[in-house]
DNA sequence: GAAATCATTTCTACATTGTAGAGAGGCGAG
DNA sequence: CTCGCCTCTCTACAATGTAGAAATGATTTC
């Protein structure tokens, strides 16, 4: 995907807009419940972590280490919030989907039960 | 992608879209053009074949040769057209899709001009 | 009818993204 | 200290995205 046109790959969206989903609760584990309770599909944990580094590493997400004044086991749960490029990448993936879409109706294609 | 929840890619999404707008005028070359148009972005006609290649190996998507009864030069075209199976899986990246944006307002994001 | 021209597809190679799961890190409780 | 919990890191590989040169057939030109 040419970096040039920040066109996003169908998970890469699909994990930023779990991230914007979930505002200042955006974490790994989190964004991972997040799109399989809206998707309905399981997803791996690996995967996750993968594709948030990655947007990481393109600036269209920012990362901090939660603050510890919480009484909580476990360790430190990176938090992730979407960065001003990141929402630029979702507007123009919308735009283009968007025009993509346009007229289409798929109820009178093949298996449609038009 | 697993092939079990039969997840598209993004440059795949497209692809398909472009040959469901393009009806019984889909070919290879049209359906450059036709994303192209829509997206204003450039497409490499390689990368539209080898997609169109893995498409019809997922049964997404049917093929035949052009019927040569018209006068015009040039190789025969190869048509394209959705299959059922080509327009479920539309139909499923639409509803993830929608479930996934379900009440997002860009605006109010960084760089949103809210 | 050979060569030039045109429209389209095929092939090859590599970069990027998708995916999985084992394992390590760090915290509180017992 | 060691156990159990929650979360993140790492490694490896599969699938998809991308580009462009080359091949394929057809018509036109001379």
């Amino acid at each position: 995907m040419g970096a040039d046109d920040g066109l996003l790959g169908s998970f890469e969206e699909q994990v930023l807009l779990a991230v914007v989903q979930l505002g200042d609760r955006a974490y790994g584990m989190r964004v991972r419940r997040e799109i399989e309770d809206r998707t309905g599909r399981e997803v791996s944990i690996g995967a996750v972590y993968a594709t948030l580094d990655r947007l990481a590493k393109k600036g269209l997400i920012e990362t901090r280490l939660e603050s510890g004044d919480q009484v909580r086991s476990g360790r430190a749960r990176k938090m992730v919030r979407v960065s001003p490029e990141g929402a630029e990448s979702l507007r123009r993936a919308r735009e283009q989907s968007r025009r993509m879409w346009e007229g289409i109706d798929l109820s009178t294609l093949p298996g449609g039960g038009a």
